[in-house]
This record gives C-alpha cells, sequence and structure tokens, in this order.
DNA sequence: CCCGGTACCTTGCACTGCAAGGTAGCTTGC
DNA sequence: GCAAGCTACCTTGCAGTGCAAGGTACCGGG
C-alpha cells in the first residue's frame, strides 16, 4: 500500500465537479480544460475526459458546438445546459456537505 | 446519469482518510466506526470497511488486538502504527491541497 | 437447545481514472 | 504536391474503491 495511489483515489469523482464548475463560467474545449485543471493542480489526461464529456453529454448535462480552428483541426467546445446548471447546484451543495463532514473528523471535534 | 450517483462517487477514497484519522484518536472496533462516520453524515456498510481494514492492516498502517465483549463475540479493536500515523500526516496534507485546488476552481477565482 | 443478536469476513458488480494506442484534419518544409 | 509533425478527437483494457448480498461463528435468554 502506498500514501501516492490512497492520495490518486482521494480525487476520485471530485473531477466530474470541477470539470462542470469551470463549465459554468466559459465554454471550454478539452485542452484548455486540461490546462485549467492542471494550473489549480488537478493533473488529467485526455483519456480520462473525453468518456468522461460524452457521458455527460449524453445525459444532457452538457452540450457543445464546433468551432474551427486557425491552426489545426476543429474543436469541440462545450457548456452547461439547464439541467446541468441543476446538476452543479446538487454537486456544489454536495460538496460542501461532504467537507464540513470530513473537516468535523479531521479535526477530531467529533466525538 | 444521475446526481445520486456522481455524489456517492464525490466519496470515494475520502473513507479511508476518515477511517485513518479516527482511529488516530481511539482504539475503535468496526460497528463504531459505523457509527462515527454515520454521526459525521458519512454512510458506510461493514462490507466496506472489513476489506479496507484488512487491507490497511496488512500494509502495517493499522494493528489491533482482541477484546472480548461482556455480551457477543470478541471485536477486534484498530490502531494506528507509527508508518500510519505517518501515512495520515500525508492524507491530511493531500486533503488540504485538494480541497484548496477545488476551492479554487468552485469560486471561480481561478483563471 | 434453539433463536436472535452481534461481530467477523467474502464474492460479484458498478463505476471512475489512467495508460496506451488509434484516426483524422491542418500546416510547414522541402 | 506530398511527407512529417502537430493538434484534436476517441476507444480499449486494466487497476482500484464502495456496495449489496450472503455466509460463518460466538454468545445469552427463554
Amino acid at each position: 500500500m502506498d500514501a501516492k495511489n490512497s492520495i490518486t483515489q482521494m480525487r476520485r469523482g471530485i473531477l466530474e465537479f470541477c470539470i462542470v464548475s469551470l463549465l459554468a463560467e466559459d465554454e471550454i474545449y478539452t485542452a484548455e480544460l486540461i490546462d485549467r485543471l492542471k494550473s489549480a493542480n488537478l493533473i488529467v489526461t485526455d483519456g480520462t475526459l473525453y468518456p468522461m464529456l460524452n457521458r455527460l453529454q449524453k445525459a444532457k448535462l452538457l452540450q457543445y458546438r464546433w468551432e474551427e480552428s486557425e491552426s489545426g483541426p476543429p474543436r469541440k467546445y462545450y457548456s452547461l445546459t439547464d439541467p446541468g446548471i441543476a446538476f452543479l447546484e446538487q454537486l456544489d451543495s454536495a460538496w460542501q456537505d461532504m467537507t464540513a463532514s470530513v473537516e468535523s473528523i479531521r479535526k477530531g471535534t467529533q466525538k
């Protein structure tokens, strides 16, 4: 057993929340998403993102439009749908609940 | 796709951290662990905990001793080993880093 | 002596994230 | 005008967690 692996596991499921949060601000395509996440210290590969974006889009939480690039192949710009915004609100609320729970345990105030 | 499922996934990997944190305070056996987690709004079943405790113990992060109960079968009381304490410190640090990252994304201060 | 409660454990499934590999459009250099 | 390289999209197989369901064994009470 390795702390590194446990830490990787600890980030599981957080990723979806981060992506939906970022898309709430802007229309973004995949490589840009990866950059934004990286600058917040969350390293992800595109092999992780493409299936996730497709999944969210099939669930009608995301929509996309094609935009041609000035240099290279066209890009898929994603944004939130209305259900996607509601979904984000639920995740955000769950995030706050969860961090509060963990903090109470972490600080040992919990009896 | 369902928000409920995403929220479940979001808690993945957090559990190990919570258990190690709780064990840092006290010697605890499984049913008591479940109660403590439940009172912090983290619902877990014993089918989840037993494999995890065994895994952590095999990795020498936990140790246990048997204690006979006044009513019922004997209990395994777990506690942290020295490597377990070091492990907890690493997880705690990773937890702080991760929450800071997510907060920066969540609040949209991130550019 | 059996029945319910408690405590331990295992198995099979669903799901995410990652590494590795694959396709195709566009530009640059020869 | 075409080969090489970059960019962008996507798929497949694996590792690992958490859960539901089911199983074993000890103990006390009626």
